[in-house]
DNA sequence: ATGTTGCAGCCTACCGAGTAGTATGTTTGG
DNA sequence: CCAAACATACTACTCGGTAGGCTGCAACAT
C-alpha cells in the first residue's frame, strides 16, 4: 500500500516523479539552484538521493523539469482568457488575474521560473542540456507571446495606446512576475483575499496600456 | 603607478575596493551568489583571492556590499525627481525614467539586487551577517517608500486612482526591476535609445495609476 | 496455500572536484 | 627597511554523481 499509485494512471511512476518535482521546487525556491543540494531535496520527501537519481538523470534535468512544469502551468492558466471572445482589455485583465492567482497558489514553481535559468548554466553545459534550455526558453516565449498578441489586438482596436507590443510586454510581465518575489503565503488567507490582490495588479497592468479616455 | 589611487580621496583604499566590488557585481550577475567562486571574482581583475580578503572579510560581506551599493545608487537616482516640486504624475514619471536608465547603465549591480538576498542565507548566518541583512533590507525599504509616498501624493491630489499605495507599489517596482532581467546591453546603443526605453516603461507605470480622464 | 524468483524502487558508501577561509610567504613603494 | 598590499599553498568541507547492495511485492510454479 505504500509505494504504488500507478494503478489507474496511464503513466507509471508519475506520482512519485511529481512528489520529487514538488520537493525540488520548494527547495529551489528557498535557496536557489546552486545552493540547493540534492540531499536536501530528498530529505524534503523523507528519502535519499538515490530516489531522485532513479527518476531524474541529473540535478540540471530536475531543474529544467521544474521550469517546464511552471511554464506549462502558466500557459494553462492564461490561455483560456486569451482565447475568450471579448475585448482586448477584458482578455488581458482575465489573463493577469489568472496569472497572479496561479503565482499565489503555486508559489514554488512560479518563483523558481521568475528567477530565471540562463544564469545558472552559461558554461559547462553538454549537448542535451542545451537542447533542454532551448526547449524551456521556447515555452517562456510562448507565454510572453500571448501577452504580446493581446497587446497588439488592443492597439489595433484602439483600446490601448500605440505602443511597441514587444517592449510594452516587458514591464507588464515584470509587474506580474514580481508577485512571486514579494508575496508571502498566509495560512488562512481566503480565496477572496487572493482575488483582491490579483484584481488590483490586473487593474494596474490594464490601465498601463489603455488610452486615457 | 599601479596600486594607488588613494592620493586625493578622503577614504584610502577606496578605489581598489570599488574595483573588487565591480568585479563581484559582474560575476554575481552572471552566475549568482552561490555559483560564483571568489577565485573567479579575483580573476576578473587579474588578481587572486588574497586581494579580496584583504579588503573584505568574507564572501557574504562582499555580497552585501554589492547590494548596499546598488541600493544607494538607486536612492541617488530616484530621489531628485521625488523631491522636485511638481505633480505626483511628473515626479513618478521622472523617478521611473531615472530608475530605468540606472538599471541600463549599472546593470550588474541592479540585476544582483533584483535577484534578492534573503534567499541565500536563510540559515548558517552569524550575528554580523544578520545585522547587515537587516541593514540592506532597510535600504530597500527606503527606496520602496519613495514610490509609496509619491503614489499616496497622487491619490491625495486626485491624479491617481484610489489604490492601496503599498500594494500598488509592488507591480510598479516589478515593472521597473524587471528591466534588469531582460535588458541586454548593446555595444553602440545611443543615449537616446536608452531614453526611449525608459520613457516607454515610465509611461506604462504612470498610466497604470492615473485616472482614466 | 506456499515456496521461489525477478525486478522495480530504492538506500548506502564512496570518490573526486570544487571552494571558503586561513596562514604564511613575497614584493614594492616610501 | 618596513609595512601595505597582495600572492601562494594548504586545509577542511560540501556536494554531484556512481556503483553496488538490499528489500519487498508480484507472478508463477508446485
Amino acid at each position: 500500500m505504500s509505494k504504488l499509485g500507478k494503478i489507474e494512471t496511464g503513466e507509471p511512476l508519475a506520482d512519485r516523479r511529481i512528489d520529487i518535482l514538488d520537493a525540488a521546487a520548494r527547495a529551489f525556491m528557498r535557496q536557489g539552484f546552486a545552493a540547493t543540494s540534492l540531499d536536501r531535496v530528498s530529505d524534503e520527501i523523507g528519502s535519499t538521493k538515490g530516489a531522485i537519481y532513479y527518476y531524474y538523470r541529473s540535478k540540471s534535468e530536475l531543474f529544467f523539469a521544474v521550469h517546464r512544469r511552471g511554464m506549462e502551468l502558466t500557459q494553462a492558466a492564461i490561455r483560456p482568457s486569451f482565447e475568450t471572445p471579448a475585448s482586448a482589455r477584458d482578455r488581458l485583465h482575465g489573463m493577469a488575474v489568472a496569472h497572479t492567482i496561479l503565482v499565489i497558489d503555486h508559489l514554488p514553481y512560479l518563483r523558481v521560473i521568475a528567477q530565471g535559468l540562463e544564469m545558472h548554466l552559461l558554461e559547462r553545459t553538454n549537448e542535451s542540456e542545451r537542447a533542454e534550455l532551448a526547449d524551456v526558453a521556447a515555452l517562456r516565449e510562448a507565454n510572453e507571446n500571448l501577452y504580446i498578441r493581446v497587446i497588439k489586438d488592443g492597439v489595433a482596436s484602439g483600446e490601448f495606446r500605440s505602443v511597441d507590443a514587444k517592449l510594452a510586454a516587458k514591464p507588464l510581465l515584470g509587474a506580474l512576475n514580481w508577485t512571486s518575489r514579494w508575496y508571502q503565503p498566509r495560512p488562512g488567507e481566503t480565496q477572496a483575499a487572493k482575488k483582491r490582490v490579483a484584481e488590483s495588479i490586473a487593474d494596474f497592468v490594464v490601465a498601463g496600456l489603455e488610452k486615457k479616455n
